[in-house]
DNA sequence: TTGAAAGCGCTAACAC
DNA sequence: GTGTTAGCGCTTTCAA
């Protein structure tokens, strides 16, 4: 019975049917419109209710050109504070151009980043700015199609195989300036708390410490990498594991974290072992969290442009939006900052 | 000539006039139909470029009665690490369902409440959940429109003025607990660090708060709140603040925070002051973040059920979205945990 | 104050 | 392979 009834969906004439009026007549109630006489109202009302009724928007909307301005963004996930910034930033601009943001995740995978794709064609979502998910085999057909309806977009990374608009921040090579600043300073035993080994980001800051150390007198080697994770518990525990049988020998020692969240774990984590910030473990954050500053030893860390990454991004795309001709790909590379405070000690004068 | 070219829409008969081919073969060649001749699709896909085509989606779709599941969410700010776990638990529920969450932001203000709810029911949406703007007079007519349309949804927060789902935690009572779990623990001298004073959560714990007081042996004052704000370095600026003068005759008290970002801010201006923690003074924040557990002095808190608050709003959501009948209305509270940690401690054993 | 009917932009069936 | 056309569910004239 339920399913039967649920096979056909109402419609506004099943409601005008039901109240005994026409199809106009339960539009202008609908619309609110003072046209209708009280005791009409309440019959189409009454109708809408007992057939739950649902006017569909697309229906209403077809005729009313009404594309009320909205564009979309897809990052991965919603608990990290660097998506959430470069989120802020969009909304900000969308905001002053008048236009809603509506935010999802991908979660890393590759079928919700398209699902939510057809989604925003769908929907009529009149752009998006996407934090592309990148693991292994880059599937992209979603993002030709986006192109093939001149559905404008822009990325928050490069994409091979594809050319799109992209607003970047330029983590390998702040990390390699990162480490040059460490070995400058007189650090030769510096280590890396790397970030999920699958995430882009993680390994293009790997690629900047690797480079550094290529261009230094220092020699790499792959144990100086030690995967940590992303948030605050990988770093305490990792910090744990990593720290818990050195010895004053192995001091000063340094180390890079993937992230703020990282390198706050692996304070409290020396903390706990009764080794020494800065003077022992010099240790780098990334991201430039809040709370790093704030904490009890304020962190050294890289400030990528969050807000500002977010800012670009909508403004090219809103720009894409708004222009009847299809405008030329842009591509923006940002540049991160390394804002020096207590986590870190300079061993010589550079 | 620009504004000009605008005030039409290019449509898919423009395409087809353009493309010298007939609107089926353009909706063909759209849709990635194999029937297409590859020299004309070629001119199609020029068409379409040269023109600046971009379908609508509620034209392609009012015929194919596509409905992707989706719903909306619209919380205050995406920086509360309360507001984004509320979204992962819907996310959650949502997903597991095979719906794609839009997760939107009013900053607390009507007007953009009002006009995401309009984008929803415009853009098909399925259903809604809320965190209402609630300052001053509510305006509530949207509320009102959604449930003439028969639109599902849920709020996080009862609004006056509606009959409506809702499902929320019950800050005055976990807080009213917390503060007797200290008078009990032997704290007689016991101040509030409130959030933002329009904010309905930061009066909902302030009740709490008195309550407690009223129903003990000590004398609520105002000064007794004082009003911090929302964030860490509010916390921190208002501790040093606060704790600037205050001696050894003035321990031991305890400060009951408005969230966990307060505290930890507490703790850091505490320690900047050499003011011992919880020796001196006991803290307790509230939300019980990540960062709390591992900081410097784990923190003693509140917890309430963020994911499930989220599940729960989404279940009662989608069940309404799939039913044919409009379903009862649901109030569901549910109730905050008391973590104690070691920010806190007992005068005495209660 | 209400009803009848054209038409919004597209898809899909069917004809050629 | 491609063109023609009915019709999706609504809104909005225009008559009555």
């Amino acid at each position: 019975m339920k399913a039967k009834d649920r096979m056909k969906k109402v419609s506004i004439s099943d409601v005008a049917r039901e109240a005994g009026v026409s199809v106009g007549t339960v539009s202008a109630v609908i619309n609110g419109k003072s046209s209708v006489k009280p005791s009409t109202r309440e019959k189409v009302t009454d109708a809408i209710r007992t057939l739950n009724f649902r006017p569909q928007g697309r229906a209403q909307n077809l005729k009313l050109n009404n594309d009320r301005r909205s564009i979309g963004l897809i990052i991965k996930q919603l608990d990290n504070p660097f998506y959430t910034e470069v989120a802020e930033g969009v909304k900000e601009y969308a905001k002053s151009h008048g236009y809603t943001l509506f935010i999802t995740t991908s979660e890393n995978d590759h079928e919700q980043e398209e699902q939510i794709t057809n989604l925003f064609t769908t929907k009529d979502i009149n752009g998006a700015i996407i934090a592309p998910v990148l693991d292994g085999d880059a599937e992209i057909d979603h993002l030709f199609r986006l192109k093939l309806l001149n559905f404008p977009f822009v990325l928050l990374e490069e994409v091979p195989g594809i050319r799109a608009n992209v607003v970047s921040i330029d983590n390998t090579q702040v990390t390699k300036d990162l480490v040059r600043y460490l070995i400058q300073s007189g650090h030769s035993r510096i280590i890396h708390f790397a970030g999920p080994l699958n995430a882009p980001h993680a390994l293009e800051r790997i690629d900047g410490f690797k480079m550094a150390f290529s261009e230094s007198h220092l020699v790499f080697d792959e144990s100086l990498i030690i995967p940590a994770g992303g948030r605050f518990q990988h770093g305490f525990n990792t910090g744990l594991e990593y720290f818990k049988d050195k010895t004053a020998a192995d001091f000063p020692l340094s180390v890079v974290c993937f992230n703020d969240q990282i390198a706050l774990g692996l304070i409290s984590a020396l903390r706990k072992l009764k080794i020494k910030v800065p003077e022992q473990v010099s240790i780098v954050g990334y991201d430039n969290i809040e709370l790093g500053e704030f904490g009890v030893v304020p962190l050294t860390t890289i400030s990528p442009p969050k807000r500002e990454l977010g800012q670009k991004a909508a403004e090219i795309l809103i720009e894409n939006i708004e222009s009847d001709q299809i405008l030329p790909i842009r591509n923006i590379t940002l540049s991160a900052e390394i804002t020096v405070r207590e986590s870190t000690q300079a061993l010589k004068t550079g």
